[in-house]
DNA sequence: ATGCAACCTCAAGCTAAGTTGAGGTCAAGC
DNA sequence: GCTTGACCTCAACTTAGCTTGAGGTTGCAT
């Protein structure tokens, strides 16, 4: 077996459970850049599998395609990413999660004293007004929430 | 003065830092049910306050308008909603919030053994796989997620 | 009774993250 | 050498959650 270090379009779809229309859509946004043959036919490499793993958690972890992006420019293109290369992105998802668990315990806390006074009152509850901008986005409203 | 219990559009809208435009959305999509004036202007009663708080905070937890809706449809409708209303709607967030952590957590100690081993590789870590439907579902895609 | 800010509706546009379909090309096995 | 499944592009459509704009009406203060 030739053993090539590249994969097609349809394997790396059937490696990573994503659509071949949004492995498509990925490399559009920057996130995949897979080499052609002379035919226009995508070559990924093997550890695009890994990049697109790395995709599908950081979405889970609400980050948009953009900022992943910015995450995934940071490892080196074009050869295969190290161990280590991947370990320290491994790190600042952590420290994404710990952020969002904080923020949410903070949240229920402050809920929690709602409950005593039954008020969801813009003015004394504060469960706005700070603490908005870090996480928990959600789809919500750009124009309200930022 | 009168002190009605009716207020704007705009009244409501200053109150709460939600467009004058969102409030008519939310009206469409069932959140809001504002009387109308011969004239066909909205007149919100002041509890509709605490009811937009609500679909704010609820939207933080990530919860959509339709969800939202859901959950609004249990407080009894025209009449001011009391103290007792309140507080189950928001003993049922308290758990969408524990939920929330519980499946953070669990998603953090998966990672913390990624960073062991460095892999993010889908068969080993199954930081996918299960645990998926639960929360966390972001803006992302729902033909993938669902 | 008039001015004007605040309200109204309806249609179109926006972003994110894709999917779907039409119409055409590539490459690998027989 | 030809067939056929996998691949290509490009444009249009989808859902959520709004905003923006055009063109018109209301209602409160003077």
């Amino acid at each position: 077996m030739p053993q090539a270090n590249f994969i097609t379009i349809g394997h790396l779809s059937r490696r990573t459970g994503v659509a071949v229309s949004a492995l498509r859509f990925y490399e559009e946004k920057g996130l995949l850049h897979p080499l052609r043959t002379g035919g226009n036919q995508r070559r990924f490499l093997k550890s695009d599998i890994r990049r697109v793993s790395f995709v599908l958690i950081a979405q889970k972890l609400g980050l948009g395609l953009a900022e992943i992006e910015e995450q995934l420019a940071k490892l080196p293109e074009g050869r295969n990413p190290t161990l280590a290369d991947w370990q320290k992105i491994s790190r600042a998802m952590r420290e994404q999660i710990d952020d969002k668990i904080r923020l949410l315990n903070r949240t229920r806390n402050q809920l929690d004293q709602c409950i005593g006074c039954g008020c969801l009152s813009l003015q004394k509850c504060q469960l706005y007004n700070k603490d908005d901008q870090l996480g928990l986005k959600g789809p919500g409203p750009r124009a309200v929430l930022d």
